[in-house]
DNA sequence: CTAGGGTTAG
């Protein structure tokens, strides 16, 4: 039976389709295979197709259809269809219903087809306030201000009511023509119509008397606002500026307020010049304006040009410091940070809990859990200890300082104000220390209390990875998937160390390959996991394409394709990465990246000679590589100093081979004495080299 | 009226 259903509705439709007269027109069924097939061919992208089928049909569809189909019209830009759909429905259905013609309006508007629009507003045998709103708005969208205020101005004298999309284009067209008096009567409709609180209506008025010239209005306007948007901000940043190109005298210079809010906005958006230019026109420098720019130098950090301008200010509040100092610690200058807290407390005797927040911040930065201690004992004794941001920056401070009893406690002691930031810092702590498993305990006590964030995923996936808990890591992935969490770039990253850590490479890199944008870091994971997968080929392959989507590449990547080729065995491919950081990239080469190449050409040596086998040293060496074997003196260009030392004979220890350390030792005494003296404090290292020498005597 | 602060991944 079904099979012979289909087959008769199959050709049901084909006869409809290709006939107006096809079978049975009002049968139910057939008109829903149509409206199947239509809708298959808008999901398709084929609208045209979609209309023509719809067209060929002499039957009434459901409005629905229409009205899906009027909206892909206008969406298009597709004037044709949307003529054919307009008088698809007035042919077949006897009354159309007003909202289908006024959809038909909307879409003849998007289209810019604005005679077509009137045409069917003129001709409706019935209008609501939708068709008024339609076709205003039709005429404002293309700069037909006159006619969409005419036509507003009938539409209230009808008494019909305008929709907050019709107030919008109202005001908008009276921008267009300098409308000042229409405005303040549309402002009176929207008051009266209730729309107070609409931050869409109340920004337009804002636009619209600014362009009139109308500042103190637009100001007054702005101001009452209750949560201005970026629009809002837009708007009255754009007409000050206008009104303050056009007419110096007239404004900015006279309002120290709004030359304050310009500066912070444009600090904000990161247009410094634009600040600069506010801030030295003439009578603008107060001392708000002052902090304001203060600010605006430290959030792009230019610190030095920051601490001119806050060294010259003739009087400071406890905000102005604070600027400062966030700027220290936002751009990691933790000395300069810690000198201007000791300027601070001698200057000032105005502290408050933004300053707290901030010190404590340098405290877990630095670490000093000292210095953090008296912070704590500071906002116990002046009463900021019940702070919800100094408590939090406190437990972060013990955190990271490593004192987890401590941070425990005070966890334990906050409890009546706690938050989940609290939470995630607790978290944080354990995962950084180690005690994954803790930080799992913790998780679980924490859903009893506040929902987990994606700070707190990130947290936890970091700890898995640890502890290498594949299953743990997956729940959580589905987790978040599963209750919409917003795998972001931090997530995909910890997830794709999570898996790759757990040697589920694969899942890794469908993670990676999944993120809608990546940066270094995202790289950095990827690449060191493939390397630590024993995928060397497909890390050097990720720098390559990380080089052609133009990220620059920073010391950790190559720190993992270096362990990518050390895994594959690659020195000459090694080799280059390694120049590669100075000459192209020009970074100074770090501690790691030698270490590697030790290790790199200690690998070659072990293949070329196999492990039990060398060469032996000269009785009477000459140079460097007469002290040493073919490793030496290769591995040697990258002993820069102790600690590559110790690294190399850490290595040579692993592959127990003492006659080779004693060389290798040799030789480093001898680079160091012909070149520097960097050797000369490690009392340990020489001691050793005259035992082994002793040994072998 | 207008200015300042936090938790996450190699």
């Amino acid at each position: 039976m079904g099979a012979k259903a289909g087959s008769v509705l199959g050709n049901l439709i084909g006869s409809a389709a290709t006939s107006v007269t096809g079978q049975r027109p009002d049968s139910p069924l057939s008109t829903k295979a149509l409206t199947t097939t239509i809708l298959n061919h808008v999901r398709l992208g084929r609208l045209a197709k979609a209309v023509s089928i719809l067209f060929s049909s002499a039957v009434p569809f459901p409005f629905s259809v229409y009205a899906h189909l009027f909206r892909i019209c206008a969406s298009n830009k597709a004037i044709v269809e949307a003529r054919k759909l307009e008088s698809h429905l007035v042919t077949f259905t006897p009354n159309p219903p007003v909202f289908l013609l006024n959809r038909a309006i909307e879409s003849y508007g998007k289209c810019n087809c604005l005679e077509d629009a009137r045409e069917l507003f003129d001709e409706m045998p019935t209008r609501d306030g939708g068709s008024w709103n339609a076709m205003i708005t039709a005429y404002s969208r293309n700069g037909r201000a006159e006619d969409a205020l005419g036509l507003f101005s009938k539409m209230n004298a009808e008494g019909l009511f305008a929709s907050e999309v019709t107030f919008a284009s109202v005001l908008g067209s009276c921008g267009d023509v300098l409308e000042l008096w229409l405005s303040r009567q549309v402002h009176g409709l929207v008051l009266k119509y209730g729309f107070v609180g609409n931050v869409i209506l109340e920004s337009s008025l804002v636009d619209v008397y600014g362009k009139c010239g109308m500042m103190s209005d637009a100001r007054t306007m702005f101001d009452g606002i209750e949560s201005p948007n970026d629009v809002s901000w837009n708007v009255i940043v754009r007409r000050y500026l206008e009104a303050g190109d056009g007419n110096e005298a007239v404004n900015v210079e006279e309002d120290e307020v709004v030359s304050s809010t310009l500066i912070s906005m444009y600090a904000k958006c990161g247009d410094l010049e634009s600040a600069r230019r506010i801030f030295y026109l003439p009578c603008s420098k107060n001392l708000i304006s002052y902090t304001c720019m203060v600010s605006a130098y430290a959030l792009s950090g230019r610190m030095t040009e920051a601490r001119e301008l806050f060294d010259e200010m003739p009087e400071r509040t406890v905000i102005s410091w604070n600027v400062m100092l966030a700027g220290y610690t936002r751009f990691f200058e933790w000395d300069k940070a810690l000198d201007f807290v000791i300027l601070m407390r001698k200057r000032t005797k105005d502290i408050d809990h933004v300053t707290l927040g901030l010190i404590l911040n340098m405290c877990a930065a630095i670490p000093d859990l000292e210095l953090g201690k008296q912070v704590h004992g500071y906002a116990y004794r002046h009463g900021f200890y019940s702070n919800l941001f100094v408590g939090n920056a406190l437990l972060d401070m013990y955190g990271k300082c490593g004192n987890l009893i401590r941070a425990r406690i005070w966890f334990y002691e906050m409890s009546h104000l706690r938050d989940k930031v609290s939470w995630n810092a607790l978290l944080t702590s354990y995962a950084r220390h180690g005690l994954s498993e803790e930080a799992m305990v913790i998780f679980w006590k924490m859903l009893g209390e506040t929902k987990p964030s994606k700070f707190t995923f990130g947290t936890l996936l970091a700890a898995c990875a640890n502890i290498f808990a594949l299953a743990l890591g997956k729940q959580i992935h589905a987790f978040m998937i599963r209750n919409g969490y917003d795998i972001d770039i931090v997530i995909s990253g910890a997830l794709v160390d999570m898996y790759s850590k757990c040697r589920c490479i694969v899942y890794a890199m469908k993670v990676f390959n999944k993120a809608d944008s990546k940066d270094v870091i995202l790289f950095n994971s990827m690449i060191l996991g493939c390397s630590h997968n024993g995928m060397g080929g497909k890390a050097v392959e990720l720098f390559e394409t990380m080089e052609k989507e133009g990220i620059k590449p920073d010391h950790v990547t190559f720190q993992a394709v270096l362990r990518a080729c050390i895994s594959d065995g690659r020195v000459e491919l090694g080799r280059q990465y390694f120049e590669l950081i100075s000459n192209r990239y020009c970074l100074m080469p770090q501690l790691e990246h030698y270490d590697s190449m030790i290790e790199l050409y200690g690998q070659r040596f072990v293949n070329d000679h196999g492990p039990h086998q060398f060469r032996e040293p000269c009785k009477h060496p000459r140079n460097l590589n007469d002290w040493c074997f073919p490793f030496y003196s290769e591995a040697l260009e990258f002993v820069h100093n102790l600690d590559t030392i110790r690294f190399c004979r850490k290595q040579l220890l692993r592959y127990e081979r003492t006659e080779s350390l004693l060389c290798f030792l040799n030789g480093c005494v001898h680079k160091g004495a012909k070149s520097c003296c960097w050797l000369g404090a490690d009392e340990k290292l020489f001691l050793y080299i005259f035992k082994m020498q002793r040994r072998q005597e």
